[in-house]
DNA sequence: ACTCGCGGGACGACCCGTTTTT
DNA sequence: AAAAACGGGTCGTCCCGCGAGT
């Protein structure tokens, strides 16, 4: 289903579609997914909350610095958006805008899913010096930014902008760091 | 049409509501938008690119900074999500995120939006005194952390994410600054 | 629909068999009957309680008394059912039961059906010297009586049960009949 | 089953609200009742079946005349609506009208569950100094009309309509009882 | 000439009664 | 004895044209 939602959006990713790709018998979905499509999607929300995650902890494990670690994410982001021609993209933002507003239990999973982003990348920056409140204040920008850049570029068609807010992010993480040694 | 899309997203803004808010006849829509839904989808985005660059135009009229402009944006941001309940957003992203891998056309005016905004800023950028490159690089990346920000809010159902995104924003509008005073 | 209705009752005559069997396009069923089902399934139910007036009216205009009437009442629903070969009832008993639960627009058509129906025979059975108490609780009975034994024929596949039901409706009839003469 | 069969028909009676209700889960079904939701209401039919013919029974052994018994069953009728809203009825006319044609199972279980009660009741009639064919007639008559009355009440959601039948229903007993007597 | 009532059918999510597997 | 698979069915709504009307 994850698929279908980054292609067609939530609503646009009918559930004939979803047991059609899964090889799913259609009954079989409210065995498994009390709640039907809603319960589904909050599923799909989650796993791609865990897959982001795995992926962030394996790039902080291998950088040397926050800059690596936005660079390295930038880097995987670049390759789905190539590699899947533009058509895939986060799903949370995705069911963020379309479905929170019909189902709490959608919009609860998208909010615990970027937390989680957002928690793992604001404790990672405190460990680099940076200091409680601004490491949270930096974490969120890293993760909205990117999530705004990622749209800007499937509506552009071009990786372009994601540069961009690379650069600019890696400069205000060196700032950012910068101070903090400067303090010392 | 704009506020079933921010609302419900594209795909799930039926024509029957649309016709039904705006106290049009169904069969009409086909004669004064040719093309259907996607035209009409287009024209909605365009209008909502034109009426956020009138209040870009409005802050940077009315700004001694660019972190001024970057904060009126910021208060307009959180009293429309406030006043809707958080109910309403930016439906530009909505739209690339939900048709623009089904009509070209909506992807065309989804990413004519965006850069409409971020050429207005970037040019205003430059007349505060960052040169060229980083100026649009800067642009880009305002236009999409408060994006990606304005999702996070909905998810959270809470502005706070703004303030932290403002607050980062114009920690490198300074840094930036004064990198370029310090040129002089 | 009505047909569908007293074979396969209220919730077994499926919107698909409906506009199969009427050559009519799904879509404009919700356009000549906005509430989907139940408005169309009210629709029916009148029409049928018309019908029934009808008959009603041509059996009173050809009698010589109310036992006349009765008489010509059991004929027409023994054809039917004769006819039918027991696949066809009263489709507002039916409409009642499996549908007045769900629907108060369904359960109101069905009471002012069966209330027309009274009430035509109570007003015939006045003008024949029955007094009006008497003659409404009759008229009552009569159809009720009438309803029941419909469903048991059905029950049975024979419309033995109808005879024996004539036979008493008459037996009654004369009696109450014979009551009011003595009392001149 | 039986009582969403009163209430939501059979075929609206989804096997699913049936094994919920009686907590049981849905596989069983098939082990004990081999044939599926056919057997599982003729089973239903037969239990109420009997329940009414318990009532039945319990009735004439405390009446004084026929007209206790109608009077009685009236009652109990009214009892029965009045205390569950109008929601429950007789789940053996419900059967009838929405499976008969469906599952000769159900339509033969319906059958001889009407019999059941008619059978009793001529019997007692007999032995009340009615003479045989009369005696089947008038029980036949007094259990569709009541059948038929209760659909009614349904209907208007008032049990006036009972105590008419009632009163009709007595009037012809006593009527029929007094020609027996004069033979004497 | 232009509007729009109405027709049109495919598809939406959900749930059905049943069979297969364990 | 029951969990899980199964797919066709439910009603409702989708977006879209045709052609009669003003």
């Amino acid at each position: 289903m994850l698929e279908l939602i980054q292609t067609q959006g939530y609503t646009g990713a009918g559930l004939n579609a979803v047991t059609e790709h899964a090889r799913v018998p259609k009954g079989s979905i409210y065995f498994h997914f009390p709640g039907g499509k809603a319960t589904l999607g909050a599923r799909a929300v989650e796993l791609a909350a865990q897959q982001l995650s795995d992926q962030l902890a394996e790039a902080m494990a291998n950088a040397e610095s926050p800059r690596d670690v936005v660079e390295s994410m930038v880097t995987a982001l670049i390759e789905m958006l190539v590699e899947s021609d533009y058509r895939l993209g986060c799903p949370v933002s995705v069911v963020t805008l379309d479905a929170s507003e019909r189902s709490e239990v959608l919009r609860t999973a998208c909010a615990v899913a970027f937390d989680s982003w957002i928690t793992t990348l604001a404790d990672y920056l405190e460990t680099q010096r940076h200091p409680r409140p601004q490491a949270w204040a930096m974490a969120t920008t890293i993760v909205t930014s990117l999530e705004g850049t990622v749209i800007l570029c499937r509506a552009h068609r071009s990786v372009e902008a994601l540069r961009d807010t690379a650069a600019v992010l890696g400069s205000i993480l060196d700032h950012a760091s910068s101070q903090t040694e400067a303090l010392r």
